[in-house]
DNA sequence: AGAACTCGTCCGTTACAGTCC
DNA sequence: AGGACTGTAACGGACGAGTTC
């Protein structure tokens, strides 16, 4: 008895109109709180629907209001933290706000790749798809091609026509390299991330503009993949440098490689070498030393995502200001000493 | 000129029909790929398929075949590396089968919030709902209800009566142990996930057996939250203990904050204590030392979901078999030194 | 003359009968 | 007689225009 799925076709709205003694249309009027309904009417369809279990159909509304409530998620790459996280806030947030989320992960982003899935889920009818990609090329890939929805990307170079959300990752390297200058560092090297990476770029150019204000020198920067074993790969090239003082590293996974590199090498942290990271991972804390670094704000981030898929929308809102990055200072920075300080200007 | 949205309509298949000069019945007979219709016939409407660029519309679809080929996609908790993962790769498989997926993230898994959520899936007519959660209680909450649809929960404990899909965690913390009582280890300590956690009640299941099959004393484990913060506050507890040789975490960010707690303490890794990790984190081979884990096949863990989920709709397959972590042997590891070693059975 | 309903049409597809060589 | 089509009804809601009290 009930014990499966009864294969009895779900109620329809003209089951719960029968039921209720009114025309289906009250029925309606009723699940869309709309006026001119007798509250003992509402009360009795009201009734009726529980007594049913009866949902509406998404389907048959959406062949009817041409509306879906339905937008479409494109996260690409690994499932790293930072990507997840904001994924995680925009789900949240898009909920909140009555709209359902087909998502799309994909670990590649070539352009015919990024291009059939946006397509997929145009042909879903999503009423925009928002674009998380770390990858300049994957949000170019979607920048050309008219898919008839707005794309909404989150990403921290300006690209084409797309609408943008984004964390100010320049102003945040700037705050790395500030803290580093004001502790009394004079050569502060950088580690960065690919360089088809957009938040790599920025966190390059604020490194640079930084140093450049203070008259200090940029050495070339090194080149990572984002990964710890890049970072601890050209750990060990600095840890050869006698000059260097402080290192900052554009992501705590690659800071964490360079800590290693450092203690095999016999350097300490901060003594020797002082570490700055960014996006403080939940395991920064806990890196030996803790580091410091730049918390970013996903949680702010995947609600401005939604928001701004809302203003594209003309539901509600306009698009919002990007967000700076916090300093988290631990004790993987320190004034230089003696010994290493070499030109502090 | 096409810059923006046409507002025109999207073409429909009576559009398609006229263009190629035939009746709309033979676009769908086109559409679904039936018999009988002549080569010619085909090649027509393909091309004004095209040339109108028209796209069938999921919506009238789904109201007349009462299919949608949507699943439900349920998440829990913070995003962490784990769960993360096999959202991804489980997104992936149901691509590859032709299913689109609607994610719910949340991050409280009370019964009340489980409940509402599944239903919010059902009313979009989901065909099978997918669940990743790591909370006893949040399947639990999904377990009692009549959703009308199928449940496939990754869980790795036996629960209720929903369909199961896992990891064999036990098995795993069976090589885990194994592996420190063949370096020669008679007192393996066990920091645990949290109480409410399957995979770390059947890591805890798993290293007791292990424990008690060698005749070795299998002292209270200590209980942490998976978070480094925790596994560093429980690292200074055992610090202090000098019977201790060595150390089953139950997750590297854990068994990060232990690394992080005996090397305040002054205690070599492996040297004094031995220390092994679960999960293989990208980060755990940059621990200082590099850890010692259990690598889980989350790609696989993700396919074995959809895998399950076809089974269940009758599409396809049958549920696959649950599958063994592996050991990865790193340098957190090795044989107890003299010194701190006590009772070597 | 409104408030409270009912009626009829339409949305874009697939399913089920036909119809015509 | 059967291959290659065409015509007509659903599917389950929403909305504008009628109808009743």
């Amino acid at each position: 008895m009930g014990d499966h799925d009864d294969k009895a076709r779900a109620a329809t709205i003209f089951d719960v109109a029968r039921l209720a003694g009114v025309s289906h249309q009250t029925v309606s009027r009723v699940l869309n709180d709309l006026p001119n309904v007798r509250p003992a009417t509402r009360a009795r369809v009201e009734q009726a629907i529980k007594q049913l279990r009866y949902v509406p159909s998404p389907a048959a509304r959406a062949l009817v209001t041409r509306r879906t409530r339905t937008l479409g998620l494109i996260v690409t790459g690994a499932p790293d933290y930072g990507p997840s996280s904001t994924a995680l806030y925009f789900n949240e947030a898009a909920r909140d706000a009555r709209y359902t989320v087909i998502t799309a992960s994909m670990r590649e982003t070539d352009a015919a790749s990024m291009r059939s899935t946006a397509e997929l889920l145009v042909r879903q009818n999503v009423e925009a798809i928002v674009l998380i990609a770390a990858e300049r090329a994957a949000i170019d890939a979607l920048d050309g091609i008219e898919l008839g929805v707005p794309v909404v990307a989150v990403a921290s170079e300006e690209r084409g026509a797309l609408h943008r959300v984004w964390l100010d990752q320049y102003a945040g390297a700037r705050l790395a390299v500030e803290h580093l200058i004001g502790l009394g560092h004079g050569e502060i090297r950088h580690i960065a991330g690919p360089s088809n990476a957009m938040d790599a770029a920025e966190r390059v150019r604020g490194w640079a503009a930084a140093l450049g204000e203070h008259g200090l020198p940029a050495r070339e920067p090194l080149v990572g993949d984002w990964s710890p074993g890049s970072g601890y790969m050209h750990g060990r090239t600095l840890a050869a440098d006698s000059e260097m003082t402080s290192v900052f590293v554009s992501n705590d996974q690659m800071a964490l490689g360079v800590l290693h590199a450092f203690a095999e090498a016999g350097l300490s942290v901060p003594g020797d070498v002082s570490i700055v990271g960014f996006d403080d991972i939940p395991e920064a804390a806990f890196f030996a030393p803790p580091l410091t670094t730049l918390r970013q704000d996903f949680v702010g981030l995947g609600r401005d995502a939604m928001a701004s898929v809302l203003a594209v929308l003309g539901d509600d809102d306009r698009a919002p200001a990007p967000r700076v990055p916090d300093l988290v200072v631990r004790t993987s920075t320190a004034a230089p000493s003696r010994e290493r300080t070499a030109v502090t200007s």
